[in-house]
DNA sequence: CGCGTTCGTTATAAGTTGTAACTCACGCTA
DNA sequence: TAGCGTGAGTTACAACTTATAACGAACGCG
């Protein structure tokens, strides 16, 4: 953060404008989807012409990558603070769903339909590695009761995915139960599929969660 | 099957076209997702002018919820079948993974990202409840260990979304979980987060499952 | 102060959805 | 069987979209 004072004003006009097109973008992608996302419309209502933002996106779907990298970057960043300030595995997860809920679409850049042909870039992998490995930590150290599973064995021998995290195969397990059940409940709720059915979402995450903490 | 001969010729055509479109479609939404879908591109294909589509679908939109439809309708047949054929509920989770496996969009046409103003039709929902009443037969009348939680206090209270489905509390729980542990899995799954992990994710689903019947 | 980089413009190409107006042919009915 | 109406497919068009090209102007660095 020191060397912002190298930054030339051209350099620092052209990143504010950059970040005046990406909270456009959001706002638009918030209330009509992403794939309502218009580059004209955006350039619009900034009050220039189309083609000008061309100067600072590639194109639209690079537009949409920036947009998703840094909604990781923004989850990575939350839970890197959460897991700084002391919390356990259900401060992470509570973490997650106030996440969520403030952007919904934003938890569907990362965790929506994916576009077939669609590949993210290394750099956002490593974001997500990075979740992981927070994650990872967190996971590591509780009581593990129960025999260890076939495919726990199998969690130990292909680690490489968790950066060979040092964590014991029921650790790797868990943190892999933790994440697809919290989506599980998380993604349903914010795609509205509980609207009308009277309960509340968030007595059916506290009851995963609680299932969670005494596997 | 044996009221084909009521249809006149020409609606006889009409049907024809139109799941030709949809079959076009489909594949169209396969190949590069469904924002990639041209009704444009689908009439060249079928070697026509693109207004000429607009017989057959009042819009783009239209077309995409007749996909939308189809996938419910699908969905909740194979459910059907299978707990007709006396499978439990393991069975009906393998059965579920094998309908999404077989066309992943199909299943992110429904579980995907929402569009923030879109409201499926009436029938639709419909059919959703359908998939949630023969999950709730499958789910009653195994035994229920462990108090009543205070969250299944409040299901039992408001059982109206399940079609005031008479299971117990408990039952209406497990149903629930059942459905977001295994999409937890199963999305994540299909969009690809496992990849390059080296575990298997059917291991990982039938994990999901194993703690599922013992809970 | 000048000169080069960068920004924003308009023009244009090639797409898209969707409407309007016009043929033409199919098939029901008289 | 003859005719007529309905529905299918066409082209033309409007209003969008993404994206490129070429031009002018302004900004700021040396």
């Amino acid at each position: 953060m020191t060397e912002t004072g190298t930054k030339t004003p051209r350099e620092r006009y052209r990143d504010q404008v950059r970040t005046e097109v990406k909270e456009h973008a959001r706002e638009q992608i918030a209330t009509a989807g992403a794939s309502a996302l218009s580059l004209n419309a955006i350039a619009k209502r900034m009050g220039m012409s189309g083609p000008a933002l061309y100067r600072y996106f590639a194109s639209r779907d690079d537009l949409i990558t920036e947009l998703i990298r840094d909604a990781y970057r923004s989850l990575a960043d939350t839970f890197r603070t959460t897991a700084e300030s002391g919390t356990d595995l259900p401060g992470l997860a509570h973490a997650l769903r106030g996440w969520a809920l403030d952007d919904p679409q934003r938890y569907f850049l990362i965790y929506g339909t994916p576009v077939p042909g669609y590949h993210a870039p290394e750099d956002i992998t490593g974001i997500a590695s990075e979740i992981m490995t927070i994650l990872l930590d967190a996971s590591t150290g509780l009581p593990t009761d129960g025999p260890t599973t076939p495919f726990e064995v199998d969690l130990g021998a292909h680690r490489h995915w968790a950066g060979d995290h040092p964590a014991p195969p029921a650790a790797l397990h868990r943190a892999l139960t933790f994440w697809t059940r919290l989506h599980g409940v998380l993604s349903l709720e914010l795609a509205g599929h509980f609207t009308g059915m009277g309960f509340d979402p968030a007595m059916l995450f506290d009851s995963e969660l609680a299932g969670l903490a005494e596997q």
